[in-house]
Order: structure tokens, then C-alpha cells, then sequence
DNA sequence: CTCCTGTGTAAGATACTGCTTAAATACTTA
DNA sequence: TAAGTATTTAAGCAGTATCTTACACAGGAG
């Protein structure tokens, strides 16, 4: 858990996983597509994905062909569910209640959201 | 989106955000669930999650009461979205696919999930 | 006004991250 | 075997994060 948020945390990795979601793609033309940083910093990346077990590789050859494994964000999300989707219902009930009974108005005041 | 994972990297941080997601509560009396660590240390842990926009905070008195802000997680949950629900359910449909054409096998191998 | 409580801010030590260059490894081809 | 390509590993450095201690600030009570 710790391990995939700080893995996603970083832009260079998320962007990494952008790259990787919908096909293989070999180290190589990952690092071409940050041109500004150098092969072996991609390469560290990667290793820290695939340590996180948020993609997986496969050797062929010469090169390694890198994946998504979105299972690896599973225990991530189930974080997102208990903080951010049952919250928000919470809230969004809440809100329907005050419209029933509008004596205070506290949730999410006049903030232009 | 970048503050935001940065801020639920870190286990501290994510675990105050356990304690103010149902309920308003202190400063202080967040403090006191972390013994391990200094107040200054988690009011600064505090300032982090309220710039990310995670928290909220009500100042009554002397106190400064910290809460949930689910809205903060709303852009990271919608990289979740792109990047786990989705490509989870592809690889099920290819799954289900494999099965009526059972020729190679291919997705998430003998590995013990 | 003075003291006490609750909380935040400042400054500095330490540890970690992400980057770079140089070198090593592994496979392929001549 | 020797050279070339794809990629990773090693070592070192700059920037950043997190913690601590010491101090400052704000509100309430006497």
C-alpha cells in the first residue's frame, strides 16, 4: 500500500503507467518518451513499478516489454473507496437532508468548488 | 493531482486522514493518536493535508478542528478510475474471451493473487 | 495585564529521492 | 570470437521531506 501510493506519487511513473495501460512497450521506447531525463532514470522507474507490482515484464531477447498489472492498484483503490466514494455519498445525503430541513447550512459553504 | 498523492503517500498522514473522515476533531487529539511522533511533526502533516486540499479546518476558541474534504481526492480517484477499474475490467473480458478460445493463456499466470 | 492551554512556525539535522555519468550484463549478429 | 544493441546496475550528488527542539502566537481565565 505504502509502496503504491509513493510508487504513483511521482509524475514521471504515473506517466510511465499512462504509456504501459493499454499495450507492451519495450524500456526503450518508454525512455523516448522523456526526452528529458536519461535512460538508466527510466530504467529506476521501472524497477520501482515492477517492485510495486504496478507493472509487470516480459524478456524477449534483447528487450523487456513492460505492461500494467492493475491488480497491483487493487489495496490503493480500496483506499479510495473507504475515503473518497463513501465520503462523498455521505455528504451528498447530507445535503439532500438539509434541503428537507434548511436550518444550517455548513456542508461545503460558498466555496465556488 | 500531484500535491494529492504526494500528501496520501505518506502513512501518517493517510492515517489522519482515517481519524477525521467521519467525525471533526482536534488538533490536539490527533496529536495523541501519534505518541511516536512530536505535535509540531503532525501539525505539519496538518498544513500539508489542508494546502492538498484533503482536510478542512474550523477554528473555535483556542482549538482548530480538522475534517474530511472527500473533494480532494476527486482528481487522483479519477486516475484510479483510468487506470485500475477499467483496464481491470478488460482483462476480465479477455479472460472470459480466453475461455471460449482456450488456446493461450496468457493473463495473470499461476501467480498466487 | 498575566498566566495557561492549544496550536502553529522557524531553524536545523538526517534520511531519502531522483537524477547523472560510467560501467556492467545479456542477447544478437557477423 | 568480436562487435553492436538493449537494458540495467553502481556510485555519487543535489534537492527535498520529515523529524526534532525551541520559540511565537492566539484565545480564555484569573
Amino acid at each position: 500500500m505504502d509502496e503504491t501510493l509513493r510508487a504513483i506519487a511521482d509524475p514521471t511513473r504515473r506517466a510511465i503507467l499512462m504509456l504501459v495501460r493499454d499495450r507492451e512497450i519495450s524500456a526503450g521506447d518508454i525512455a523516448a518518451h522523456f526526452p528529458a531525463i536519461s535512460r538508466p532514470a527510466v530504467s529506476q522507474h521501472l524497477r520501482i513499478l515492477v517492485t510495486a507490482g504496478l507493472i509487470q515484464v516480459r524478456r524477449e531477447g534483447n528487450r523487456r516489454f513492460y505492461r500494467l498489472r492493475p491488480h497491483g492498484l487493487t489495496e490503493a483503490a480500496a483506499f479510495f473507496e473507504t475515503m473518497w466514494s463513501a465520503p462523498l455519498q455521505r455528504l451528498k445525503q447530507a445535503a439532500e437532508h438539509e434541503q428537507h430541513t434548511p436550518a444550517t447550512a455548513e456542508e461545503e459553504p460558498t466555496e465556488p468548488c
